[in-house]
DNA sequence: TTGCACCCTGGACCTGGGTCCAGAGTCAAG
DNA sequence: CTTGACTCTGGACCCAGGTCCAGGGTGCAA
């Protein structure tokens, strides 16, 4: 099995210019070269590739999976582990941030009639407010 | 009342960049000038200030705050809270879209021992699967 | 008058994760 | 052999939301 850049961005799902992008980023190896200069891929690019896009549907940053696949490299599954957990505690920082900020748009939505006098209207004078809350 | 922009900036608790950022990109309106030059604001900027600092806390963008600023001052109501639902919707989708993540990464973390073979790790399995899921 | 803090401008730079481009070379089907 | 699709390179550009800088001018107190 033996793949072309364009081959493998389709078989992986992502765009060329990502390939090029990761291998010039330090996420995939440099590539094997035809005696033209073209790339050529083998099955475990295209694993590599397939598990750069998974992890960052699960929300890893490039910089993360560089660390998960050097630890993956090293099997060293204990500290594989611990990225995801503190990926998860990030996770669940963002995700507890945006409930606040969802709360407090509720109220403000809630309180306000959506019509009528613009002084009457809760989200404008949220914003407004002259003290800090 | 007579503000210098650092002690505008001060006030509003943001840098002197921003608030010239701001002003460039429409969100103030230029300033007042002394003769020297420099610029010069009253209560009414300070309270618009905090105002795009309060709506960034709660999630919206500088050009959601540039339609804010434009419904507020057409005294619309409606279409504020219009707005403020929209964004409220834009929170939620994040939120579920974090909470996919999540629940994603705590089923991977609670099946991985932690040690052992690296082919058993869950995390890295998952990463590594050919079949989509 | 000197010294220092403050302010002015336009434009470059930053992060992250790519995307796009021109100009050139290559591959394969017909 | 031609044509069209593909690939190569380096570097510019995109988004948001600022941040920083050089090289100047200003305001005020001792």
């Amino acid at each position: 099995m033996s793949l072309s850049i364009g081959e493998l961005a389709k078989q992986a799902g992502v765009a060329i210019d990502t390939v090029r992008f990761y291998e010039r980023n330090g996420l995939l190896a440099p590539a094997g070269r035809l005696a033209s200069g073209y790339r050529r891929y083998g099955a475990a690019e295209l694993k590599r590739l397939r598990f750069i896009r998974r992890a960052k549907v699960l929300g890893f940053s490039l910089d993360d999976i560089r660390s998960l696949l050097a630890l993956s490299a090293e099997r060293d599954v204990a500290r594989v582990r611990a990225a995801a957990q503190r990926k998860l505690g990030d996770i669940e920082l963002r995700i507890t941030e945006l409930e606040r900020i969802r709360s407090g748009l509720r109220t403000l939505i809630d309180a306000c009639p959506g019509h009528g006098r613009s002084e009457a209207c809760p989200i404008l004078n949220a914003l407004s407010q002259e003290q800090d809350a």
